[in-house]
DNA sequence: ATAACACGGATTGTTAACAATCCAAAAATA
DNA sequence: TATTTTTGGATTGTTAACAATCCGTGTTAT
């Protein structure tokens, strides 16, 4: 049992973030997270360093951190890199699952239906993210998960900013097809319904309305 | 003209890696550091940070930092990521290079016949990468350009680590070839000449034998 | 002689105090 | 009243001292 104290806020933040509880452009600031984590203002100092470094934090010197606000030209380079990325993490799962990778994936489908049953749209967003970062560790190639990873939390970010509200968010049946094809060893299928789901998802983001920021740290980054 | 001072430090490093004066393992002393930069340890230890976050320098709990060292596998992973992130970055080049991103090209092409010429091969490896480098920014995508540059940096370190001596390090004409596609608009002879390129390279890497740790980074790092 | 142990110097990690900067609200001027 | 200036509090940036850990060396005991 280690808690390395830094990855303990680095991670919370970007759980916040996938999950959208933290806004593009919240102020992250130094006093209110080393109080929030009773811990020294240079761990939170440090933890602020190394989301700036996955560009998911903007760091304005001598003004702080903020999550950062990407813009759309920003949005599309993000997707194409994610098209990319994935193609190839495709790829690399349809030749390498196991039975195991499989069930997991399915597991996660199951999950991911009950969330939009609920009509829990958080929670949806944050468990489509995590099926793609799933299908990266099933991938086997640790840079490009890495990489994914970065990808789809700037990803939530965007569409936490830009999604329209008719929430057409991931049409679950897309991430189902996907693991068909996986299973059925369907290298060409599956690459092709993974690039058409980004770009769906990509499609159902509307630029042009800019979000206000929001605040209040506490509120949102408690839990443990 | 701003001096951030960790970025100095930074890009010092990351110079001397990409140059190969700084080798896979070598420590990086915080002390050695603030001496040779003439600053605070503090500004080290954040410039070690975020090369940490490059995977370019490992970060061993109370041990210190070293500079990373690759292991097969990751090299075989970092060459995957490059195939499937140059495969896009090429694409865009075709698409959207103007005349002066050729001459650039060209231009770039002249100094590295200059130095192979002069069989300099640490100047031979560091415009070899920045070749790949000055392609990405061809490409438009900052977000691609960005991860191609911490891949060719890691590839740098990865072929001081494992290239055969005789050394048939990036045959250049192959840039060549591929300056001419992209000035052709030719999409598909530039992705197979840069996806057969960057086979080459990996093929040239012989796995097997450890390099061992140099360290003396004060007669490394010194420049400025 | 070898192995376990203990010591001391060196290096990393942590903390708190201090300095510099920014921001918003109040005060002064036109 | 509108605009500029000032001023105080709050926030970020910097530095140095202190604590904890590691590592090589030398000692001791078997």
């Amino acid at each position: 049992m280690d808690k390395p104290l830094e990855t303990i806020i680095v991670d919370s933040i970007l759980d916040a973030i996938a999950d959208q509880r933290l806004r593009a452009g919240t102020k992250l600031g130094e006093q209110a997270l080393s109080d929030l984590f009773r811990c020294n203002r240079a761990h939170v100092r440090r933890a602020l360093a190394t989301l700036t470094a996955y560009r998911v934090v903007d760091h304005l010197p001598n003004r702080g951190a903020f999550v950062a606000t990407p813009t759309p030209q920003d949005a599309r380079d993000i997707f194409q890199a994610r098209r990319a990325i994935e193609r190839v993490i495709c790829r690399n799962a349809v030749n390498q699952a196991t039975e195991q990778d499989i069930a997991d994936l399915r597991s996660h489908l199951a999950q991911e239906a009950v969330a939009k049953g609920q009509g829990n749209r958080p929670a949806a967003v944050r468990l489509s993210r995590g099926f793609h970062v799933l299908l990266g560790r099933v991938g086997r190639n640790p840079v490009l998960s890495r990489y994914l990873e970065e990808l789809t939390m700037q990803s939530s970010l965007i569409i936490g900013l830009y999604a329209s509200a008719h929430g057409t968010l991931c049409a679950e049946d897309e991430h189902a097809r996907l693991v068909d094809a996986i299973e059925a060893r369907d290298e060409d299928a599956a690459q092709r319904l993974l690039d058409e789901h980004l770009r769906h998802i990509e499609a159902g983001i509307e630029f042009g309305d800019e979000a206000p920021p929001t605040d209040m740290l506490s509120a949102v980054l408690k839990r443990s």
